[in-house]
DNA sequence: CGTATTCCCTGCACGC
DNA sequence: TGCGTGCAGGGAATAC
């Protein structure tokens, strides 16, 4: 599924494809993902210039002129640049084609995904409240141990919480809880300083690790397929649960922790 | 305000 | 073989 990584390696995958070319035609063949597809999408789009494409959080936002298309692939969803006479499989909801013959093609089984649209200088309301980017420049240790004073919740409630940081899934919370030693029932508000700064320091180096392996797997974007190149041999905690620890071969445990599957190594996570 | 719960949707792995 | 069931997941909406 796509997580921050994964949609990061999109980006890069399309933007050759896609920045400087100009929409030929918008055809929805669904009115609705997650929310209806709003109509500025169809109206505005044909006949703009595409300025670039760029992500936040787990948004990729395609930019014109007349505004920018925002996309979320949920959790199945997925983009593809595509020859002319690729046929329409289930799920196509969305093609955006362009000017060079190639079709931008939004396909997503579940539907979790969505197509909105942001006006030009504008922020759309679901962009508005997000925390920093994990791979920026203000994101650290001390962010994480000044957002969790006075939080009760789990830390890994925290980690995956958006306003807190983006990007931040179910797998990764997991894995850089178990890289960092750190117990994801521990209480947030508990964790010291000194802590915090291993979870960041973590975070951020799984994040970036995972997009470089996806960026060698998902090189050719003219293509019917091309899995996400994160793979699952290559986590130690996420859906491990009852398997060794990789680290000390203890039994890895699993339970429900916010709403969530969550796995991790009771000897070495405290 | 913070925290917990529910819901959206489909494909897939199960067990019978 | 085919059916039913449960689960997975991001995150908004809702409830406390």
């Amino acid at each position: 599924m796509p997580e921050l990584p994964e949609v990061e390696t999109t980006r890069a995958g399309l933007a050759p494809h896609l920045d400087g070319r100009r929409i030929a035609a918008v055809a929805l063949r669904r009115p609705d993902l997650r929310w209806p597809i709003p109509p500025e999408v169809a109206t505005l789009l044909p006949g703009q210039r595409i300025a670039g494409i760029r992500r936040r959080a787990k948004y990729l936002l395609l930019d014109t002129e007349a505004g920018s298309a925002l996309l979320h692939l949920g959790m199945s969803g997925s983009l593809r640049v595509l020859a002319p006479d690729v046929p329409v499989r289930a799920h196509d909801h969305v093609d955006i084609a362009l000017d060079t013959g190639h079709v931008l093609r939004f396909n997503d089984p579940r539907r979790f995904g969505c197509l909105l649209w942001q006006p030009p200088g504008q922020t759309h309301p679901l962009l508005q409240d997000l925390g920093p980017e994990p791979l920026g420049d203000t994101f650290d240790g001390d962010h994480l141990f000044l957002a969790s004073r006075g939080r009760r919740a789990p830390v890994k409630a925290l980690l995956m919480d958006q306003r807190i940081v983006v990007g931040v899934g179910n797998i990764y919370a997991a894995e850089a809880l178990f890289a960092a030693g750190i117990s994801p029932l521990r209480e947030a508000g508990k964790i010291s300083r000194a802590r915090y700064a291993r979870l960041a320091d973590e975070v951020r180096r799984i994040l970036a690790y995972a997009i470089r392996r996806g960026g060698t797997t998902l090189r050719d974007f003219i293509s019917p397929d091309g899995a996400p190149g994160y793979f699952e041999q290559e986590l130690s905690a996420y859906g491990r649960g009852g398997a060794p620890c990789p680290r000390c071969g203890a039994v890895l445990r699993q339970a429900t922790i916010a709403q969530r599957a969550t796995v991790w190594c009771p000897r070495c996570q405290r």
